[in-house]
DNA sequence: GATAAATTTCACAAAATTGTCGCAGAGTCA
DNA sequence: TGACTCTGCGACAATTTTGTGAAATTTATC
């Protein structure tokens, strides 16, 4: 999963420093040198967060930040601020408007790379995930762990990722696209005959105890996870 | 098991009320009025958490979350700091230092205990420094020692961190990046990486009696510590 | 401030997983 | 039954992920 974050910095340098470590460290940086360049470049996908450079000329670093606080759909994407040394009370207005996290000039790569750890930390809570059960068939994603009659079973992550959404969404019809969607992910391009061939090792990983039943086939349709 | 709570609050009506409060609930109070004092009365038996004023005299408070954060023996004692309510960014501080929550005054005894309660429910489920033994292999938090059956085993700082937190933590997978927060701390960024080479060397020091087996690869996900 | 120890990064090897084929066999319908 | 479509299966090359040794860097210690 990659991220993508916005950067929004008047400073060429800057600008393309931060561009330069964010790629390094394999997230998709996207540059804006000024406020309307920041709203254009916003949509499409939306960022998974924001480096907003504090001091845009004309002040529009703040009104940035408010418009984008205001805003149904970007209210929630973190934004990290950077700042000069001097402008202390920069910090104050950055939080009042909802800034989530500062940086002061000048600041190291690792710095902030920290700093935008910590804030996705943050914003993402972990959720907690009860084991799930049927006939005997048991997946614990605490422990990313599949038993069949307390016997531990083996599979590929994803057959994992595909038992666990066929265990969470039992007892209905997915066709292979909206399985491509829910276990792949949305914007990857593989073949539908590919889920066929994981399907199958799904199958044979869970066939031990026959548990391969419960992965049932609907000609021409797609498949279904059923008890019965 | 009573649990031990260092007050550190310069204030006197607010440190004895605390203290009442804390003794009502069933923990064992102790308080502090500065820096030093906090210093000196930490030791002993360690507290299981800290209740911090921000504002002590002289911003001491900041000090002392900073160096109780960055040593061995008290990093991992969760710390709820106190702060006044205009200090907003006080919050975003004491994340950085490590604190693990924060209670803005003023506050009701109600609201207070339902921190504390929160706080060590979500630090450590488990004990806190009884020595842990899985098939052998034996971790003593006190002595800072490892033994595989009566023997010794040696392992650099790191790898017992590591161990450390596994052994209280077993059954459940940990990410790359989960480990970086929980092993290496908050404020630190080093690549994922970086951890593969830490398990290799753990598992390199626990494994003359095939303990390495514990350390198990959940590929494309991370690690887990298990005894099955 | 020099030296040693520990930590992190890097580069490459090894291992596991993935997506795609072609083909066989099963199901469907006239 | 025969023609057709759809699914299951084994194989395999490409890709991804992890393991490992060694160099580079940081941190601790005297």
């Amino acid at each position: 999963m990659s991220r993508k974050i916005l950067i929004v910095e008047d400073e060429a340098a800057i600008r393309e420093m931060l561009s330069f470590v964010m790629e390094q460290h394999g997230y998709q940086a996207v540059e804006a040198n000024d406020y309307h360049q920041a709203l254009e470049k916003i949509t499409d996908p939306l960022p998974d967060m924001i480096l907003l450079d504090w001091m845009l000329p004309g002040g529009t670093g703040v009104q940035l930040a408010k418009k984008l606080k205001s805003d149904d759909f970007t209210r929630n994407i973190p934004i990290i601020m950077l700042t000069a040394r001097s402008e202390e009370d920069d910090k104050i207005r950055g939080l009042e408007v909802g800034a989530d996290d500062y940086l002061t000039k000048p600041f190291s790569p690792k710095e902030l790379m920290a700093r935008i750890r910590a804030v996705f930390r943050r914003v993402t809570p972990t959720a907690l995930d009860e084991p799930i059960e049927i006939e005997g068939l048991r997946l614990d994603p605490v422990s990313h762990r599949v038993t069949a009659f307390d016997e531990r079973l083996d599979m590929g992550p994803t057959e994992f990722k595909l038992l666990h959404f066929f265990m969470t969404h039992p007892e209905r019809v997915y066709s292979r696209e909206q399985l491509l969607d829910h276990v792949w992910g949305t914007n990857v391009y593989v073949e539908d005959r590919t889920v066929d061939v994981h399907i199958r090792r799904l199958r044979q990983a869970i066939a031990a105890h026959s548990h391969d039943r419960l992965v049932q086939t609907v000609r021409g349709v797609g498949y279904r996870f059923s008890a019965r």
